[in-house]
DNA sequence: CATGAATGAGAGTTCATTCAT
DNA sequence: GATGAATGAACTCTCATTCAT
C-alpha cells in the first residue's frame, strides 16, 4: 500500500509539474490538477491539501533531479573553458524552452509566499551556481585559458544575466541570436584571445 | 461632468496601481480594485470592465510619466560617467523599494497575455534604455572617459543584468550591498584606471 | 413645453415600439429602451417608470391607430365576399412579416400580466373582429355570395385560425403558402360553387 | 451512483418544469430552479448549466411520455368519431388547466431560440399532429359517419383553431363554454347529420 | 484508500433606480 | 426638464473543501 501510494503521490507532482509549467503557480487550481491527474476531487486531499504544498514538493523534485547539471555531462578531459561553454549551452537551451520549465511559476510563488530571506530556496541555488562558475573561471585562469581578475563578480555577473534573459524569455519570448549574443559577449570578456 | 469623471478615472488607476504594486497581476480581481477605491461594484464598470484592462491603462500612465528618467535628472556640465551613475542609482532605488514598484505584476501580466512578439511593449522598453546606454558609452569613449570595444554589447549585458536584479528583489530580496557590488562591477569593466 | 415634451414621449414610444418588436415583452429592460432613444437613463424615468408602463402605451397608441383597419381600405362598390378577402389578405401580411409586429411581445405581456378576465383587452380585440366579420357574412349570405348556416361559429373559427397561424409564424416561421392554404380552406367553406 | 444522480436528474427536471409552467421561459432563472430544488447553488451546474439546457430537457422528457396519447387512451371498438371527441376532449382538458402546461414556456423558447426552420421541433409536433387527425377523418368518411371533401384541409382547420384556443387560453383565459363551443362548430361541420 | 456528489463562499457582470448638478 | 454618475441588489458561474459511500 505505501508502495503503491507512494508511487500515485510522484505521479500526482509530476502532472501537477506540467500544469504549473503551462500555467505559472497563481492561476492552478486544485480543479486543474485533479482534472489534468485524472483522479478524484477527494482523492488528490488525500495526498495534498493546497497548490503551494504541491508546488513546494514538485519543488523539491526537480531540485533533488537537477543537482547535478555539471557533474553527470563532463568528459574525463574537458577544459575550464569547455564546461563552462558547455554549460552555458544548457542555459541556452532551458531559455529558448520557453514552455518547457517552471521559472515563471517558480518566480510567482517565490512573490506571494515571503519566505525568509537567510537560506531563502532562490537565494541558495544562486549561490551554489555562481560558486561553481566562480571555481571554473579560477581553473580557468590557472590553466592560462581565461583572464580574470575578478572571478567571484564574473561569476555573478553572468547568472544575472542568465536570471535577466530567463524573465525576457519568459515575458516576451527571446530569439536564439539573442541568447548567442549574450554568451558570446560573456564569453569574450574571459577567454585569452592569441 | 467629463472633468469629473476624468478625474475618478485617474483616481481609480493610480488606486488600483498600488493594489497591483502589492499583490502582482493575476491575484487581483475587480473587488479588490473596488474595495480599494472605496466605490460600489458597479460603479467600476463605468470606467473599466476588466482587469487586463485597467492594467494595461496603469501601464500606459506609468509610461508616459516615466519617459523622461533620463533628461529630466541631468544637470548640463554632466560627464557621461556621471550621467551612467546617475542611471544607475536610480534604477538601485527601484531595486531595493521592492514594494513600490510593479515589476512582478508587469511580468505576470506578460506571461499570461501572450503579445506579438514584435513590437512588444517589453522589448520596446528594453531595447529603448540599451540605446540610451549604448550612446552613453560611446559618448564616454570618446570622451576619454570609458574603455568599451563592444558599447552596444556593454550596454545589453547591463540592462540583463539590471533585469535579473529586479526579479531577483521580487522574488528573494536583495540586501543594498549586493547592488553595489554589480554596479561597481560594471563601471570598472568601463571607467579607465589611471 | 407642454408640446415638446407631448412629442418626446411619442418619441419614446415609438422607439420602445421597435424594442419590443424584436425582442418581445419580458427581455426588454430599461437599459434596451434608453439605448435605443438614445436619451438619459434619468431622462426615461421622468416619462415612464417601468417597461410595463410603457408597453401598456404602446399598446394603446397601436389600438389607435389601427382601429381602422376595414373602414379605410374599402372602395364603394365592394361586395361582401371582397371585403373578406381583403381583410384576410391584409391578416397574411401581418402573419408573414413575422419581424414586424409586436404580437410575441403582446402575447408575453398579457402572460405574465393577469388581468381581470372581463374586459381584456385582448379579448375586446378578438370580440371586435369576430363581430365584423359575423356581419360579412350576413351580408355575404344575404346578398347570395356566401352560404353559412352559422355566421357566428363561422367568425370565431375564422379568427382562430388566424391566431393560430400567428402564433406558428412567431415561433415556427411559415411559408407563404401555408397561409395561402388556410385562407382557401376558409373561403371555399363560404362561398357558393357554381 | 449513477443511479441515484439519474433520480436527482429526473427530480430536477420535474422541478423545473413547474417553474417553466409558472413563468414561461424567459423570466426563469437558475437560481429560481436551485430554490425550488432546493439544492445549492453549484449542485445545479454539476447537471445542467443553461436554462436552456433544462428546458430542452423537459421538453424531451415530455415528448416522450406524451407520444402515446392517441394509442393508450383508446377503445378495441371505438369509431373514428369516437376517437376524435376523446382527442378533442382531451385537448379541452389540457386548454382549461391553464396553469398545468408548458405552452407558453415553449412559445417563449421558440420565439427566443430562432431554430432551424426544417425538421423545428414544433412543426413537427404539429404536423405530426395533422396527420393523425387527416386519417381519423378519412376513416371517419369510410365508415359513413363524417362527410369532408379535404379531409387534410379539415385536419389543418382543427390544429391551427387548437392552437389560437390554447394562446386564447394563456394569455386572455377562455371559459369552457368557448371550448366546447368551438369543439361543437368542428364536429357539426364533419358528422352527417340524419 | 478512493470516489464524486454536494455545499457555499466569492468573483464577475448587469440593471433598475436615484440624485446632485 | 435633462443628464449621467453612482449605488446596490440580483444573477451567473466556478472552485475549495467536505463527506457519505
Amino acid at each position: 500500500m505505501s508502495e503503491k501510494s507512494a508511487q500515485k503521490r510522484i505521479y500526482i507532482l509530476e502532472t501537477a509539474r506540467k500544469v504549473f509549467i503551462k500555467k505559472g503557480f497563481k492561476s492552478v487550481t486544485m480543479k486543474d490538477i485533479v482534472e489534468a491527474c485524472e483522479i478524484s476531487r477527494g482523492g488528490l486531499y488525500l495526498y495534498f491539501s493546497s497548490t503551494e504544498e504541491i508546488f513546494m514538493e514538485v519543488l523539491k523534485m526537480e531540485t533533488e533531479e537537477t543537482d547535478d547539471v555539471f557533474s553527470g555531462s563532463i568528459g574525463k578531459n574537458a577544459t575550464p573553458s569547455d564546461i563552462l561553454a558547455l554549460f552555458l549551452k544548457e542555459q541556452k537551451k532551458e531559455l529558448l524552452g520557453r514552455k518547457d520549465n517552471l521559472t515563471m511559476a517558480v518566480y510567482e510563488f517565490f512573490f506571494v509566499n515571503k519566505f525568509p530571506k537567510k537560506n531563502h530556496f532562490l537565494k541558495q541555488q544562486f549561490e551554489a551556481a555562481v560558486k561553481i562558475i566562480e571555481k571554473l573561471i579560477e581553473a580557468g585562469v590557472e590553466a592560462g585559458e581565461f583572464y580574470c581578475e575578478d572571478p567571484l563578480g564574473a561569476a555573478r555577473n553572468i547568472m544575472y544575466v542568465l536570471e535577466g534573459l530567463k524573465i525576457a524569455s519568459q515575458t516576451r519570448g527571446i530569439a536564439e541570436e539573442v541568447v548567442d549574443r549574450e554568451v558570446l559577449y560573456i564569453m569574450r570578456g574571459l577567454v585569452i584571445e592569441e
